[in-house]
DNA sequence: ATCTTATGTAAACACTGTTCACATATAAAT
DNA sequence: ATTTATATGTGAACAGTGTTTACATAAGAT
């Protein structure tokens, strides 16, 4: 009555179960599959359930909102990239490399590899931008950026933004933007803009650092 | 049998026709109604249909789409950004004023006053960015911006963008995201952000001048 | 006046987020 | 172990969305 073929010993140890187990995570994954391969708008709850292998409506056992969901993945989306940068500080201080230069690369590059979660991170419009979870991972982004990325600038109040740490981040920040949504994204290849960056990290270096 | 009070008036003049008159530009405005007080998500092509006091599917004899709708808003967005630089720039030419902070505090100023159309203009996933009135729109404030808000800066290479020009829009660009989406864009109030934006075009223009 | 073309309406379609009654698995309690 | 409670998933429904289609009406040309 059975038949043990690969495929269907696949079914029965996936997919066969009534509870899926990890299924927030899992979505989670398919909100990155979709978005990153056919762009956030494609992102839709249904589909989220389908890739899973589950119906519409179990996707609400974990999340309020589809709003919601795309929380978390914005939330997830900016500790990834804190993670990221975490890696080229520690990368750039083992090899004695400049830290700000490498983790203001590592900011760009990562928008640039990842341009639908660069872009999710920020819409405001589509999560609950108060959500605690959120709100931490963002924290975590600015709180790193300031201790950091502008640790190598002087830091007058470490309360505020100073004119120096803001203009370091706003320029990484808006660079990000242009190459992924702005209209030099078309125009340049991923080389060029990467060149480029690195000039204007250059003259960025130069501006926070003088006194 | 008919009543001629001022409301019944009103509908007679403005509501009866079949036909509609401006109905393409009608649409966009809507589109700037419900954006500016709901935000983007909010807009929907039927309650924009019924705000204009029209059919569904009226507005798919203007624009193929709803994303074609949202394309010419966003172009539409574009342009007032950049009718707004040339007159900052025009008014601190006559004024006497600098007009590479004139322009820029300008851009940061558009972006707080109108968050709805400053999104709308670069979200690449809801419209045609390879339109053409699009593109042109897009490059109009492009070609502004290196002639004009970049103007003073000293220009290698007019065709390509040049490290110190790049850096100019990019932290203007990338602090007007932060202040609009940004985890800060809460935290602070406009006049708080508008007296950081201040030091850091400060900053900035020391970057950008010297040689 | 008639014919053509532009523009609007109404009803349908598939698809979306979301809810609700019900089914099933897991954990706790007896 | 058996029962009970709780967590998790299903399926059918709902209103709302973008879009198409056949038809209605207005405006312009002949």
């Amino acid at each position: 009555m059975f038949t043990f073929n690969a495929k269907n010993t696949l079914m029965s140890t996936q997919k066969q179960r009534y509870h899926h187990g990890h299924l927030s995570e899992s979505l989670l994954q398919a909100v990155d599959d979709i978005s990153s391969q056919f762009g956030i708008e494609a992102v839709t709850l249904r589909a989220c359930a389908k890739k899973v292998g589950v119906s519409p409506g179990a996707a609400f056992r974990h999340f309020q909102d589809k709003r919601a969901l795309l929380t978390a993945f914005a939330a997830r989306a900016l500790n990834q990239l804190a993670d990221t940068l975490d890696a080229a500080e520690e990368d750039a201080r083992e090899t004695g490399n400049d830290a700000f230069y490498s983790v203001g690369m590592a900011y760009l590059t990562f928008a640039l590899e990842n341009p639908a979660l660069f872009r999710a991170m920020w819409r405001e419009e589509t999560i609950y931008s108060k959500d605690p979870d959120y709100l931490a991972a963002a924290k975590r982004l600015v709180g790193y950026l300031k201790e950091g990325f502008a640790g190598t600038i002087t830091d007058e109040d470490p309360k505020s933004f100073s004119a120096h740490e803001m203009l370091a981040w706003s320029s990484v920040h808006g660079m990000a933007n242009l190459f992924v949504d702005g209209p030099i994204a078309a125009e340049m290849k991923q080389d060029q803009k990467l060149e480029l960056a690195k000039s204007v990290m250059g003259e960025l270096k130069n501006a926070c650092s003088q006194a």
